[in-house]
DNA sequence: ATGTGCTTCGAAAACGTTTGCGTGTTGAAA
DNA sequence: TTTCAACACGCAAACGTTTTCGAAGCACAT
């Protein structure tokens, strides 16, 4: 094991009052030097600058963000990382973040409404400028956003997406989840389907109630009547598959449609299971564009829920309010992404 | 659309200042008031301690982090943050990280040098106390870590972990890339497989390399003749699809030992079109215990690499370093953790 | 009257910047 | 020789903390 690089001893980082000692000249003179000012002869300049760079000064970022007031670094707080939409969500915000100087820090809510307000408690103290939400699960059952509230009342700009709410008033951006929902229920009816099966999540999920919403339109749209035991609404913590088998063993059912990637593929695992042929006799129409619907066999129609635009999009609207002198111009805005439907082999 | 929380007029965070005017004593009384100091007497300290909590006061954290030179933050560096792997690497070191305080900044490197020098330099100057990285494909071909090595002699600890190299001295957590792959090519070879397709990246991405090594070992070991023809090493912009069809049509495979997973799950797919029973005709092996192989059909035997363990780790390491007084004790140490061969159904 | 000790508080430095303003030194114009 | 820009630089405040040290006030013993 060859070292390349031996270990210098250390330099650690130097200040302009270092440098300002060492050349004797005063810290201001040294400040304005390295920022080009006309106040100070092009020889000291120079000399400054040169001795700087030969000593790689780097402005110290904390003391900068104390005096300017901000710390150009933005916060994304999500339910959890693993999955895949809202990875993708943070790779938008990182890309249009960065763009315009800012860092992201991540925190997971691991779908508890404590780690919430504790995170944002402990953030809102000067560390950041600013925060991208998802609400947990547990917040959104108990309805308790005071948190959020006063992070907002102290100035802070929050911007909100996929799972929102109401209750708050702030920038926010989200898909058409009743629309998306609908399409996908039509677009299975317009097939010809009419024993389409919903598997959805918990009611208090906002996104789950409103795709549940979205397919019950769309049958009652096409007099369809909507029978209750094809809709399963399931908790997360449960065993879900045994309820999903019960579904399509009980059921001679048509289609699918499924609130998320890991329904669909288990619906596809387990109609396979019961000799169900998919996507011949019977389809599947999954939700969010993830990376098992591609990857799957059959690989899964989907709802594509488009995670880098919706990052990209809340790092733009935060960013915007922060940078915009007038703050006083209290014009929240909820800005919808597209959705698309992608056909893929698991519909006919 | 019901408001439920009226805007309130903005309450700007309180400081020590404000508090010592409004209640006529000086900064340092409230501060020693506030840290339960028995210098100040229990009257005043009661007094400062109702006021401060009825205006919410809470110190503010830059204005700590520039005193304390510490900013309880830690920056992790990967490539991408849409592989499941790293994503779960996160996950585990938000775990710990939060356990002890400190928050985690997540920069994305895009597989670019570039992008990683940036992040580094940008960040080395106070903005964060640690870095733990996995290396960028473009840096580990290019060889070239000097970014790295400037942060480290600037006494800022660095972990790496997965993606590491040779050529930097820090504290490292790995897995043994080269031991697994061996264990899962000779857990082929017990099943009496002899014609074993490797499927691998380029060389220059080290665990890429070192499975490679490990495939190679256990065929030697097994008097089993290495055929260039059966290993493919794949580049990640290419069209790989069409490479692994070739092998699979032109020869009769026994088996597959892939090194990722979106590598296993298209041959699973490709054979599949080729009419090739997996697991009857020809098992398949994948690497990184991720979502795919779970929900794949057949779900795919894998070694599990966990990341949730390796990022756990790795901040463990990190904060125990930040936290030693005598940061003298230049040991550095290289984590191994164990990896698992998962059984499922790819493999007879 | 002086010295001692305790309680209670404030001044100031420090962390590393930026920047408005003051000041001292030039050189040239009056 | 005086006067006054123009130039070059330093002082100090500010951002919000923490903490050391000194000081004021008072009670008590000498």
């Amino acid at each position: 094991m060859k070292i390349v690089y031996p270990i210098h001893k250390m330099k650690r980082k130097v200040t302009l009052k270092q440098i300002a000692k060492e050349l004797d000249v005063s810290i201001s003179t040294v400040s304005k030097s390295l920022k080009n000012s006309l106040e100070i002869s092009e020889d000291t300049r120079q000399k400054i600058q040169a001795f700087a760079k030969l000593y790689n000064y780097k402005p110290n970022n904390i003391a900068l963000s104390l005096k300017n007031r901000k710390t150009k670094t933005i916060c994304i707080i999500i339910p959890e990382i693993i999955h895949h939409f809202f990875a993708t969500v943070i790779s938008g915000v990182e890309n249009v973040a960065n763009e315009n100087g800012y860092n992201v820090l991540v925190c997971l809510s691991d779908e508890s409404f404590d780690k919430e307000v504790i995170n944002m408690e402990m953030l809102a103290n000067g560390s950041i400028d600013g925060f991208i939400m998802s609400l947990s699960k547990e917040t959104q059952q108990k309805k308790d956003f005071h948190h959020i509230v006063e992070v907002i009342n102290q100035g802070m700009p929050v911007v909100m997406f996929d799972r929102v709410t109401n209750d708050i008033l702030c920038d926010k951006v989200i898909i058409d989840d009743n629309l998306a929902a609908f399409n996908a229920t039509q677009f299975l009816i317009d097939k010809g389907f009419r024993k389409i099966a919903l598997i959805s999540t918990v009611d208090y999920v906002s996104v789950g109630k409103l795709r549940t919403q979205g397919y019950i339109k769309a049958l009652k749209n096409n007099d369809i009547t909507v029978d209750e035991n094809l809709i399963l609404k399931i908790e997360d913590t449960e065993n879900f598959e045994a309820l999903i088998e019960n579904l399509l063993a009980n059921n001679e059912l048509d289609a699918i449609f499924a609130v998320n990637e890991i329904f669909a593929v288990t619906a596809i695992k387990l109609a396979r299971k019961l000799n169900i042929k998919v996507p011949e006799e019977l389809s599947i129409i999954g939700f969010t564009d993830g990376i098992i619907s591609k990857y799957s066999t059959p690989s899964i129609s989907t709802v594509s829920q488009n995670g880098i635009k919706m990052g990209g999009k809340a790092a733009k609207m935060l960013i915007e309010r922060l940078e915009s002198e007038d703050d006083e111009d209290e014009q929240y805005s909820t800005e919808v992404i597209d959705t698309e439907l992608i056909e893929r082999e698991s519909t006919i």
